[in-house]
DNA sequence: ACCTGAACACCGTTCAAGT
DNA sequence: ACCTGAACACCGTTCAAGT
């Protein structure tokens, strides 16, 4: 275990128990055993350094997916285990979820982070591609059909961890939303 | 025009010309005449200052949407158009849409900010249901199909702000995935 | 009631110096 | 190559004091 690896580590604890502004460099060198200004030697900035945990969970994320995708079950159950999986990790650690999604200062760095979040998105696609093959889903661009659903899962989990959802009587939480949808698309063709 | 409307004006300039990081209390009381703690006489700290931003945000929202149910077009017309409205305001001023939806912050302030926000998505929920009045949107709960159509256009704006649908070619804009989602929706029933 | 200026405890980042 | 401690310029917030 590096020292980068520690200190990757502890600003995704850090994350977890108290939300981005929790991540100080300060907090971070004491829980990884450095002085405060030791994480500079191997990131370049905070970004940098909270970019790597992005990229971290994005890689987890896609090998989850790609999991998932050599079960031996339906190609519909197999997407809808991949939602749940995405649903589950945005719910138990909203505020490591924000990190891939909505903060535009990472985005902005491009590099590992943007490599790993396309190769997850991709893998995601193959599981919606496999659904329209066995024609469960409608037969428009993959591309397409999985941007779509990525995008309205990604909506639904954000606007559950935003506290959006909360006192809304009728609303649906992100499980619920996910199957309305995939019960509405595959009506469609 | 009060000292707190220039305040909150000061305020929402600032963050459309540099991020939530450029919104500083001494930026903010630079900007709008006073000195940096004045705004603490008017709101109780920094994010209660972002929320009274946002709850503007979303009055504003609402009035729109409200506007475009008063048009004399088809329903479906006016979902479209306040869809539009909606992505519009979402890609011209993306630090104050990430305001509304995706600071955890400001969420759980609770209070006007809860309320408006409340309002607005009922407004939106209304151009729904006249669209699945007239056949034209599938006869599922409407608070329901609403709650689906908010989330996902919310998932494809906050997508494309945050830089996510930039390099990935065949992922739409949030414009033709509004317009994909609502043509499979009209083919479900 | 509304505002100011000084002060406090933080923060990210830089830099000279050490091994 | 990797790390430390001091320092710098910021920041949100508090407080005593002014009108």
């Amino acid at each position: 275990m590096t020292t980068a690896d520690r200190i990757v580590d502890a600003a995704a604890s850090l994350l977890d128990a108290g939300g981005e502004s929790a991540v100080t460099l300060r907090a971070v060198g004491l829980a990884s055993g450095v002085s405060h200004n030791a994480p500079y030697k191997h990131f370049k900035s905070r970004s940098a350094l909270l970019a790597a945990v992005a990229t971290r969970d994005f890689t987890e994320l896609e090998e989850a997916f790609a999991r998932i995708g050599r079960e031996r079950v339906r190609p519909l159950t197999k997407l809808k285990r991949a939602l749940q999986h995405f649903i589950t990790y945005g719910r138990e650690f909203p505020a490591r979820y924000r990190l891939l999604y909505s903060d535009p200062e990472l985005a902005r760095q491009g590099g590992d982070l943007e490599a790993a979040a396309m190769k997850s998105f991709l893998t995601f696609t193959s599981l919606v591609s496999e659904c329209q093959q066995s024609k469960q889903l409608p037969s428009v661009p993959p591309l397409q059909l999985a941007g779509l659903l990525y995008a309205s899962v990604h909506g639904l989990i954000d606007l559950q961890a935003g506290g959006q959802m909360r006192s809304e009587k009728g609303l649906m939480g992100a499980e619920a939303g996910v199957l309305l949808l995939l019960k509405l698309l595959s009506q469609a063709e």
